[in-house]
RNA sequence: GGUCGUGUAGCUCAGUGGGAGAGCACUGCCUUGACAUGGCAGGGGUCACAAGUUCAAUCCUUGUCACGACCACCA
């Protein structure tokens, strides 16, 4: 035998697969038996992307869901796309540029930024996709799609000028978060809160014409030049006499009013608030109810602006310290407090986040959520798991308009044009009017923001399948493919993603974009935290799959995907799941010689043992489809891997040795036969979790006509092989070969010795079971000789013995056996199964219970009871056999 | 402050109103003809705590404690 390695060695093989399967164009979606299409969009990747493990999650379970439907025969489509990431791209060139060039934003043009952009994602971008394909991705590639390629930009631009035209579009000087490092706005989605060490500084306001003061606490201190108000609650008796009065700003000595606003918390601070409408969320509302004027003091660049008096052009932060300074000699600053609060913090550039009032778009997505939010209500679309919805609706059904516009370049720029003769702004497809729609003027330039990335993200569904071009939807088979069949996520992107391709979908097609949604973990590292660049906790998926390969990575994370929130990952624990894909390849060794023997077809007559395996087959194969379905990728794993490691190759291959060895021709064939249709079956159902080792598997039990793996038929349920008697028995077979295991080792007989078995059982199908299959106790338990009878024949002396529910287990082995060391087992034994048999005799003594229990419940106690009693009875007799 | 979630074997985690499970780790024995990335056998848990509902609670209810995620607030 054997040119086939001991081991498995992934790395070939998996190289080979890739590229047949790519070149032969295995990928493309094929009509198959279902007639239905069936249409997972991947999440696309950034751009600037690398591959890290919350990635090899999102690829594998994906990817054994596409081949699993691919299998059943569905025309299977997994649309890979590419996301151009419009603030980290931005960032990369710039600080490229800068690198290269010493040049700034602003110190060259929007027409060279973007060229140099253009041309770093057709250098860099997009090696995502390559690093996806060791993992073994299998979504057509020919497909796929970039947020910036002309298809999804027309859709860009068909959406805005819809809603443009509807009216929920529109533009707004409103408080926004503005990003000081990237001069843009962000929407309130991409602000991440940081608990950080700050202070809280009182400070005396002057009132006009009067000597009192009014003590003011704040956090910003720098802010007070912004101020327009100053404001307490209309109901505070301290400060009510002051409601009319004019208060005097330190510093700028600007004269302010004093308002009553139910805003004002009585209980914090000092109950006095200074009102900044241009620099804080909660004072521009109250500046919009009481008319203030608005007053910004920061630069693009978060530096102060002339209002910023003698600290102009610093940072806030700088500005503070000598405001602070100031203060102090100025003799307002009472006190400082420390002070922990939650300061926030872009999330792509980590930089201080500064309120600021500045000219946006804004989408009103009020209706829009919630239809989206009714779709989930209705389970139009259902959360995997359903616990999600939650958070869902969270996000949905409190919605603030969706600030879209972004002061950057690279993006999809604002379809609105504005003529500057005539004032006239109007929106449109038409990429480059020729002049004013209303006036005819030549003189006209277009809005010079882009939209915000996730305005793209939100149509992805449909636009990466045509939509609005008729002619590209028939192209892509937008009919079959849309409604996609299910979105595949993480939870962090519930609102910046999901949330935006429900309402998007609904808006534009009329129908919701997928009707599933699976929500899978956040891969931590095996202490449960994070995986971050400070920790330096990050698995590399390259790595591992260098290291274990790639089908012994990708089960693991599937094994450990469910419902379940986290997956804490070891690669010890993909050591072991490698041992299990190299157990595979030894299984397929053992079965290699026995091939040519094997038919075609399974037997008409099957024996006891293969009856056995075809029906744990077929309930495993149950248990697979079932669990694929329901997104129970950890339940497909675990009843697979058992149904490989401990029926097929711990009981079926053994039980099959003697077989293959002897001389019966016949009996040698058909075992091979069902040998060889077992594993055919196990590696199909294996297929989508481990692609690569199965189909090299395959390429050796496959017949000449037949296909690659990767499209053939998915074992399914068939209720003409379930065996369940076969199964019973086999059960209690097991058992009892366990039970003389464990006595030998228990009195230290050396694995290869002999001994001599008696068996004795009340069960006539057993008996009679165990005597036709004497040569099956000699391969699994080395039993020399065995007498098997009922329980009316008298038992033999002083032996280890064991009893089970069933069978009396004796190995009579007087004077090699310590009497005591076997009582006292026994006597240990026996307080065990006494309280086991006493739960349910006293259950079946209990009145209530017998009376208030379903009758299914009450004969399995019984039968329990009478199990247990009987092994009861056992143990007692032959203990006190053993003492006389 | 709100929402959701978690607490089960040394570790990571499934699970069910009626017999406590898996993988890894651990112990002992085994260089057995597929596999030492292996085989056989084994030890180990008051199912966080308390009360309640029930004939029956690890599971349902309430509360407590601990932990986590997200959202909001933050003068």
């Amino acid at each position: 035998m054997s040119e086939i390695s001991k081991t498995y060695s992934p790395e070939d093989v998996e190289k080979k697969w890739y590229k047949t399967w790519e070149e032969g164009k295995y990928f493309k979606p094929r009509p198959g038996k279902q007639k239905e299409g069936y249409c997972i969009i991947m999440p696309p990747p950034n751009v600037t992307g690398r591959l890290h493990a919350g990635h090899a999650l999102d690829i594998t379970t994906q990817d054994a869901l596409i081949r699993f439907k691919r299998m059943k025969g569905f025309e299977a489509l997994w649309l890979p796309g590419m996301d151009h990431a419009g603030i980290a791209t931005q960032t990369k060139v710039e600080e490229l540029i800068f690198n290269e060039e010493g040049k700034k934003r602003g110190e060259y043009s929007r027409e060279y930024f973007l060229e140099k952009t253009w041309k770093w994602v057709e250098d860099y971008g997009g090696i995502i996709a390559l690093q996806s394909k060791t993992m073994g991705a299998s979504p057509d590639w020919d497909y796929s799609m970039f947020t910036m390629d002309e298809g999804p930009h027309k859709a860009v631009k068909k959406a805005f000028v819809d809603l443009y035209n509807e009216g929920l579009i529109y533009q707004s000087d409103y408080i926004v978060n503005w990003d000081p490092g990237l001069q843009s706005a962000i929407s309130d989605a991409e602000v991440e809160y940081e608990e950080v060490n700050g202070n809280f500084y009182h400070l005396n306001y002057k009132v006009k014409d009067s000597d009192e003061l009014i003590e003011i606490a704040t956090t910003r201190p720098e802010t007070l030049l912004g101020d327009t108000a100053v404001s307490v609650h209309p109901d505070d008796e301290r400060f009510k006499h002051l409601i009319g009065k004019i208060a005097i700003v330190p510093l700028c000595e600007r004269e302010v009013p004093i308002l009553g606003d139910d805003y004002v918390d009585m209980e914090k601070g000092t109950g006095c608030l200074k009102v900044t409408p241009g620099h804080d969320f909660n004072d521009f509302e109250i500046g919009k109810r009481h008319n203030l004027p608005i007053i910004n003091i920061l630069n693009k660049d978060g530096t102060l602006n002339d209002y910023g008096l003698e600290w102009k052009d610093l940072s806030c932060k700088e500005a503070r310290k000598g405001i602070v300074k100031k203060l102090k000699e100025l003799e307002v600053l009472l006190e400082v407090k420390p002070h922990r609060h939650q300061v926030g913090h872009g999330d792509r550039s980590k930089t201080i986040i500064e309120p600021m009032v500045s000219k946006q778009w804004f989408l009103n997505t009020k209706k829009m959520a919630k239809d989206s939010v009714e779709a989930v209500e209705s389970d139009t679309t259902k959360f995997y798991p359903k616990g999600w919805e939650n958070t869902y609706f969270s996000y949905q059904r409190n919605p603030r308009d969706w600030c879209i516009s972004r002061q950057l370049w690279w993006g999809h720029q604002i379809p609105v044009f504005k003529c500057t003769s005539c004032d006239h702004q109007w929106a449109t497809e038409e990429e480059k009017p020729t002049g004013c729609e209303k006036c005819k003027s030549s003189e006209i330039v277009q809005d010079p923001d882009v939209l915000d990335t996730w305005f793209s993200s939100g149509l992805w569904p449909f636009s990466t399948l045509g939509w609005p071009d008729k002619e590209k939807m028939i192209e892509r088979k937008f009919d079959t493919f849309y409604p996609t069949s299910v979105l595949v996520t993480g939870h962090d992107i519930i609102f910046f993603w999901v949330a935006r391709m429900m309402m998007m979908g609904q808006k534009f097609t009329g129908t919701v974009p997928f009707p599933k949604i699976y929500i899978h973990a956040i891969v931590r590292d095996k202490l449960g935290r994070k995986m971050s660049k400070s920790l330096n906790n990050g698995i590399d998926p390259l790595d591992m799959v260098k290291q274990y390969g790639a089908d012994a990575f990708r089960f693991t994370l599937a094994a450990g995907s469910g419902y379940n929130r986290g997956i804490n990952l070891d690669p010890e624990r993909i050591g072991g799941f490698r041992n299990f894909v190299n157990k595979i390849w030894n299984a397929y060794r053992f079965i290699e010689p026995h091939l040519a023997n094997a038919g075609k077809e399974l037997p008409e007559e099957l024996d006891h043992h293969e009856r056995w395996i075809i029906g744990e087959l077929n309930a495993v194969s149950k248990v697979m489809n079932e669990s694929m379905e329901e997104f129970r990728y950890d339940d497909s794993c675990s009843a697979i891997y058992q149904f490989v490691y401990d029926k097929f190759c711990s009981w079926f291959i053994e039980l099959s040795k003697t077989q293959l060895s002897g001389e019966d021709a016949e009996a040698k064939a058909q075992r091979a036969t069902v040998l060889r249709y077992v594993f055919r079956k196990v590696v199909a159902l294996l297929h989508p979790m481990i692609p690569f080792i199965t189909e090299e598997l395959w390429s050796f039990l496959k017949d000449k006509e037949e296909d690659l793996l990767i499209i053939q038929d998915y074992p399914e349920f068939s209720k003409d092989n379930e065996f369940h008697k076969d199964q019973e028995i086999m059960n209690r077979f097991i058992e009892t070969i366990t039970g003389i295991r464990n006595l030998r080792a228990s009195v230290n007989i050396k694995p290869k010795e002999e001994v001599p078995v008696e068996l004795f059982s009340d069960d006539e199908e057993l008996v009679k079971y165990y005597s036709e299959n004497l040569q099956n106790f000699r391969d699994l338990a080395k039993v020399g000789s065995l007498k098997v009878s009922d329980k009316s024949n008298q038992r033999p002396g002083k032996s280890a013995f064991k009893a089970t529910t069933h069978t009396e287990i004796f190995l009579p082995l007087e004077g090699v056996i310590d009497l005591g060391e076997q009582i006292a087992r026994l006597e240990k034994d026996l307080k065990k199964t006494e309280k086991e048999f006493l739960k349910y005799d006293k259950k079946l003594n209990n009145e209530k219970f017998m009376s208030n229990a379903p009758d299914e419940v009450k004969i399995e106690v019984r039968e329990n009871a009478k199990e247990f009693e009987e092994k009861l009875n056992s143990i007692k007799e032959n203990l006190q056999n053993f003492k006389s």
